[in-house]
DNA sequence: CATGAATGAGTGTTCATTCAT
DNA sequence: AATGAATGAACACTCATTCAT
């Protein structure tokens, strides 16, 4: 890990660069709000459906005030993978887990606190997961860049926990991609459990087998 | 389970009834023809950028003679879906591996066929993960259905296995969801894995994560 | 009147002359038939959304075959305009009335049969009514030809009365014209009417008012 | 009737409601404008035949603009139906009719202004008799009542000359309808008519008929 | 900065008609 | 004579994007 210590993940400079706006925070804002609420639009319409009048009523702008913002539909598309990546990348930098030194106890939080992001933003990932084909391709690039980042963020947990004699994982980076795509599949296909257990008990045997099994 | 002792999968009947075409058989031969060459197209655009022009110039088929075999633009997702799970779900029921005693010998070939399977289709299982939502409501329940009958086909060779005294698994269904989630993680992430490790490393990796950990 | 002392109006040659098939009885029986099969339909789905595969349908013929006896959809509405003009025509002529010698006894016969077929065709003759504008120009002409043959028809049995001082005309072929219009009105606004009065109660009023006050 | 004094016919609300445009009396006036032109075009090529381009070059409006001041094409022909049912509707209670006390003056008044509107309007008249039963079930609902206030407008004139001892008239909603459909004949077959007699004769004619024969 | 009316290319779908069998 | 699969032009309708106000 370099020496990124904060606890945000350095945002990439957005990609969508000449608003015809002048004021900065103005449009940073307004993006925010924008991908906030397009989110909710494609979470229950679907991207394609919903179209540039849909989400001007949810944002409350009008028409041509939008497009002040944004250039083109694609744009609000990469405006919400910012925000929801982000979002998630936070969560797995957080204090309630950098601020763990027990490596068992730190994967235990991690987990959990994975749990609870897909649990909370589980439309908002499927929507990324089904939509990222639609990306812009420079964009699609720091998105799967950002998703790297966000494994080997556990890579390095984990290798710690190696390190202090806590797990046993040969392939640290291997560990963290199963983890990884364990807790994608907890959002994509919660539904697959739940048919038989709780989400608690969900959650306790997807813990168990990650900690037990995975890092051994 | 019944006692299905067949190989295939019984394939629920086709939802799309009224073609306006007659002969059953031409019916069946074209709709198989037209899941082919539309699914390579999807692939290649997206569904919803697909056209039923480019569909029929794919398929060699007029636009009108398309729509002789079809209802709708959706039907022709249907159809994609009904290929493909069939493809997939046949090769868990393969000779290959029903005609194996030993349960370990056995898991492995699951796993080998599936991953198999996996890289074969890769294309067509992630079209199918993107476009789920976009099918008919009645048609989602016969794929979450079917979906569904995939992993217990699985948790039937756990069951087996653990009766044997070969595997250690408390949830059998569970484990079958796990090894389920990752193999389709294999498809949807594989980028994530092949950056570090060749294919067969990786291949290995997933085998010894679901053999030695997750079946104990 | 010139001297078509027959009861049958002479019927204008079918315009669509050249079918494929040579035995002319199976043409003029099948038209026949796919006249009055198509003109159910026509009523039930209008014209313009009824496809020539309903006609095919309907009929029982192949959808070549049906083509056989015809040359464009439009000669399925001729065969159907000359199908029941020749059934209001006839009426008007049958014996029934021309059997009658008191041109009052002949009137209210005219009369009554009128209503009577009116009653028995409203759907068909609505039909016409509403579908006359799609005719080919030519065959528009031999239409209205028909309606006023159909018109000095009715003139003839005025003028006849009048000779035998049964009415009081000034115009007979003015009263003649009225008369038809009252008739067609009861075929295409009948609902107006039936509203109030039962159909008995509709028929001798309009009865009245033709004896009574339109030939005095 | 209520004491509505007025010499505009209530129009009921229209049933398109929401178009896209906001602002409303932009809407009024469009839609106005919309069915002017539409109806002549449907008179020139009868509506299924006349296109949405036909319309969108008659109005010149762009496509995209046309729909938003209708959501179908269906919605044009409502739109008609509103716009010469009022004119209709207002012709008979205009104030050169009202104004008058003297129920045989008045009835002439009727007749000479309902004529005028027959003849100025023929083509729209006759347009909406035959598509009529184009128009979705709830419109041709309101037509319908539409209709029958017309003739119990005309009803209330009849019943009011019978008061004053002007008319003899047995059942005034029956006369009412009689005249209803003689001008209407008027519009639809007119050409019956005017093969013998000059327009003027042919009114004048019409008129000795209604008021010396179904008035008494 | 904000508004929303206007543009028009592009989409899914239908259907009269033909023609090989 | 009869069959029905194939053709493709034409239609109603949508929607991202612009621009005058």
């Amino acid at each position: 890990m370099k020496t990124n210590k904060s606890n945000k993940a350095a945002s990439p400079p957005p990609l969508m660069a000449l608003s015809k706006i002048k004021n900065e925070n103005l449009v940073k804002q307004k993006q925010l709000m924008i991908a906030r609420k397009a989110a909710a639009v494609f979470v229950k319409k679907g991207y394609e459906k919903t179209t540039i009048r849909d989400i001007a009523k949810a944002t409350g702008l009008a028409m041509g005030n939008l497009y002040d913002y944004i250039q083109k539909k694609e744009d609000i598309l990469c405006l919400v993978f910012d925000l929801y990546h982000q979002v998630i990348e936070d969560s797995v930098r957080s204090p309630e887990i950098t601020a763990i030194d027990d490596p068992v106890e730190q994967m235990h939080a991690i987990i959990r606190i994975g749990q609870r992001s897909v649990r909370q933003y589980r439309d908002e990932i499927m929507l990324m997961y089904r939509l990222s084909h639609l990306l812009p391709p420079a964009y699609l690039k720091r998105v799967m860049k950002r998703e790297r980042r966000h494994i080997k963020q556990m890579e390095t947990y984990i290798k710690n926990g190696v390190k202090k004699g806590a797990f046993k994982v040969k392939d640290p980076y291997f560990a963290a991609s199963v983890i990884f795509i364990l807790q994608s599949g907890l959002a994509t296909r919660g539904w697959t459990f739940e048919r038989k257990h709780s989400r608690k008990k969900t959650d306790n045997l997807m813990t168990d087998v990650i900690t037990k099994s995975i890092l051994g």
